[in-house]
DNA sequence: TCTATTGGTTCGTAATACGCACATAGTCAA
DNA sequence: TTGACTATGTGCGTATTACGAACCAATAGA
């Protein structure tokens, strides 16, 4: 009656109570154990294990009936950003050219069909302020970052990609049709960057090159701006500011290993 | 032979993962199993399931025998410093007084017995590059950031502290003897700011002053500076600069539930 | 008010993770 | 090379563990 050929290598208790942990984003910064429980698709019983457990290792707090997560989560990033010398070697580079160009720069990868913030360089109130930070997700199909990592993908990874997440509609400028967003993540990467225009934000121009050599696990850096008359003049000094800010990020060695 | 009075509301698997999670520090970026189950004090059966269920979950990555932390984990940071509106509330007022007094300015919080970098303001090179980043921890006895975290601590916890946690020597000038780190920790309760000077790096001033309420969670914000001929004259205007700033990140109530 | 949902608890049982033990393969000194 | 040592992978018997249904109490919502 051994219906459940588990790999014994794997413990499921530990993966389950592991995706209670990464319920929490940035849309419900806390939520209560039915949520969770929903959420992860998990009996409420487990999720509430799951739940007290993360709470006596001190990941979670807990406010009456809402659970949300403390600050020691983010030790667990510090260890991943230490290890790979982003303080040392990633923010300087990012804030000395988001200086001289006077943008916010933002270096992102492709983690789990979203576009996954590694780092930001920090301008004081640039044009546009979404309160993006390390670890943030942004928009996938209609950002210049999420463009330029996907164009980054293999081609049949990207064609699944596409094929599977959902394309929302955040502006009426938004590209909605699968065949014109593949076209659009073709061109950035036959030209080596990638323009959008009020797709996310209206008013608003996404700048994005690649800094990972092509075949390897994209990584790219991006700039937003307002949109003035011609988006393509606009953008054209800034684009070459993020090449020479992608190509000293690649000299430094520093995203080499992700 | 029951003898285990567990608590059944916490999964003990879940709970050993998490700990397989957490031994992945900045001086020990990759590890091995052996060495992970060392540091859990797990069996190394146990440690393997608990590090393969992680790379599975795609939180470690596993490079030959070393494993290392993904770029996922930072999501998870991402989901706390998102729901604290830190890119919005946080970063942008640290950058402002930064940018005025010209040095990078660190806002931490005590975690376990460990100073833990919530957000740091970037200033092109500054004088003093460890390479901190959100989620980093630094030294908590001889720095100015732990003294003061240390202060904001109710007395007998503060004592507890004191007595349980090691006292390295990382300079000539370390004080070593715990009462004489008392006694400045005490000064710094009274006066509402710490100075440490060279205690952690030679020729380094470090200085910090209180953002939390007395009596909530210490929260601290703090800056180093290189050191002249007087230290105190040299911190004057800085000491006054971080007071402002603190005052502005409370205003902001961005920093009120931590 | 009544009703639906939630949080908390109990408990029998199936499933699970534990950890010893063994086999193998590197690693370093002598 | 040899030999001692350490690391990794895996099998497996068994005790532990976590599961989830069922139930009650409390809360929220209508």
């Amino acid at each position: 009656m051994t219906k459940t050929p588990q790999d014994r290598n794997i413990s499921s208790s530990f993966a389950k109570g592991l995706s209670v942990l990464a319920v929490f984003d940035a849309e419900t910064p806390s939520l209560t154990l039915a949520e969770i429980a929903r959420r992860t698709g998990q009996d409420r019983a487990t999720a509430r294990r799951g739940a007290l457990t993360l709470v006596q290792a001190g990941y979670l707090r807990q406010d009456g009936r809402m659970l949300s997560l403390t600050p020691r989560v983010l030790a667990l990033a510090g260890g991943f950003l230490q290890a790979n010398q982003f303080g040392r070697r990633v923010q300087p580079v990012l804030n000395q050219h988001a200086r001289a160009l006077d943008v916010g720069i933002t270096l992102c990868i492709l983690d789990q069909d979203r576009v996954l913030v590694l780092a930001q360089s920090t301008v004081d109130q640039g044009p546009v302020t979404h309160g993006f930070t390390a670890g943030s997700h942004i928009p996938l199909v209609h950002t210049s970052l999420g463009r330029m990592l996907l164009a980054g993908l293999p081609l049949e990874e990207l064609e699944s990609t596409l094929a599977r997440v959902p394309i929302p509609r955040h502006t009426e400028l938004s590209l909605t049709d699968p065949m014109e967003i593949g076209e659009q993540i073709n061109l950035a990467r036959s030209q080596g960057w990638s323009l959008t225009d009020s797709e996310f934000e209206p008013g608003i121009l996404g700048l994005a090159v690649p800094v990972s050599a092509p075949g390897r696990t994209p990584i790219v850096v991006g700039a937003s701006l307002p949109r003035g008359q011609s988006p393509q003049k606009d953008s054209e000094s800034l684009l070459r500011g993020l090449q020479v800010c992608a190509g000293d990020l690649r000299q430094s060695r520093a995203v080499e290993s992700l």
